[in-house]
DNA sequence: TTTAGTACCTTGCGATACAAGGTATCAAAA
DNA sequence: TTTTGATACCTTGTATCGCAAGGTACTAAA
C-alpha cells in the first residue's frame, strides 16, 4: 500500500523529468531507443517501450530530434535519434526551468 | 509555438513535484486551498483549482491529511488542511525520492 | 526450419491536469 | 432590502499521456 503510494510518488517525479533526462542523454551521444532505455535505468530512471516510443516521435514531430537509420550486426537496423539544433535550445530551456525548480523545493523545504 | 512547447516542458516539471510541492507547504503551516494556491503561485508552482481540489481530496483519501472547518470574517468557512502523521512520513519519502532524481540530473547534465 | 536475441511499433485502458461552469457565504453599496 | 463584489468551496467534460500487453521483422545459431 504505502510502499506502492511511494513509487507511484517516484515515477511522478520521473515523469516531469523524462522528456528533459532523453534530451539530455542524446546531447552526449546519439542512441537508439533500446539503448536509451538501459541508459536511462542505468540512472534509475525506469521508462518502458510503450512510453519511449511516442515520445521519441513527438520530440522528433516538434523537431527537437531527428534520426537515422543504421545496419547492426547483430539484429534488426537500429534507429538512432541525435538532436538537432532546436532540441539544444529547447535543453537550455529545461535546464534553467530545472534550476528553477530546484531553487523553488529548495526553498519550500527549508 | 515554441514559447508554447517550453511552458508545456515546465508545468510538466511543476506537475511532477505538484504533490510534494503542497505536503511541503502544509508542513510549515496549515493552509486552505485558495490560500495554498497563492503560496504555490508566490513559488512559481502555477496550480489552478481545477487541479487543486481533487488533488488535495486525493491525498485526504490517502491519509496524509486532514482538514477542519474554520470561520472566517470575510467570506465563507475555510476548510484547513493539515498534515497526518502519515503525511509527513510520506513527505520524508519524497525528500529522498527528490535528492534521488537531482543527483541523477547531475549526473546526466554533467 | 525452428528458436533465441534484438529491435522496432501500436492498441486500449486508466489516471489526471485543466478550462469552464456552478454553488454558497458575507459585507457593503445602491 | 436587494444587488454587487469578494471570497471560498466544488464538479464536469475534454484531452493528454504513461504503461501493460501484444505484435512485426531481422539475424544468427542450433
Amino acid at each position: 500500500m504505502t510502499e506502492n503510494n511511494i513509487e507511484n510518488i517516484k515515477s511522478q517525479m520521473r515523469r516531469g523529468v523524462l522528456e528533459y533526462c532523453i534530451l539530455s542523454v542524446l546531447d552526449k551521444n546519439d542512441a537508439y531507443a533500446s539503448e536509451l532505455i538501459n541508459k536511462l535505468k542505468d540512472a534509475r530512471i525506469i521508462v518502458v517501450e510503450g512510453t519511449l516510443y511516442p515520445l521519441l516521435t513527438r520530440q522528433k514531430n516538434q523537431g527537437l530530434l531527428a534520426y537515422r537509420w543504421e545496419e547492426s550486426t547483430q539484429g534488426p537496423p537500429r534507429k538512432y535519434y541525435t538532436l538537432t539544433d532546436k532540441g539544444r535550445e529547447v535543453l537550455q530551456e529545461m535546464d534553467k526551468a530545472w534550476k528553477e525548480i530546484v531553487e523553488t523545493l529548495d526553498i519550500l523545504r527549508k
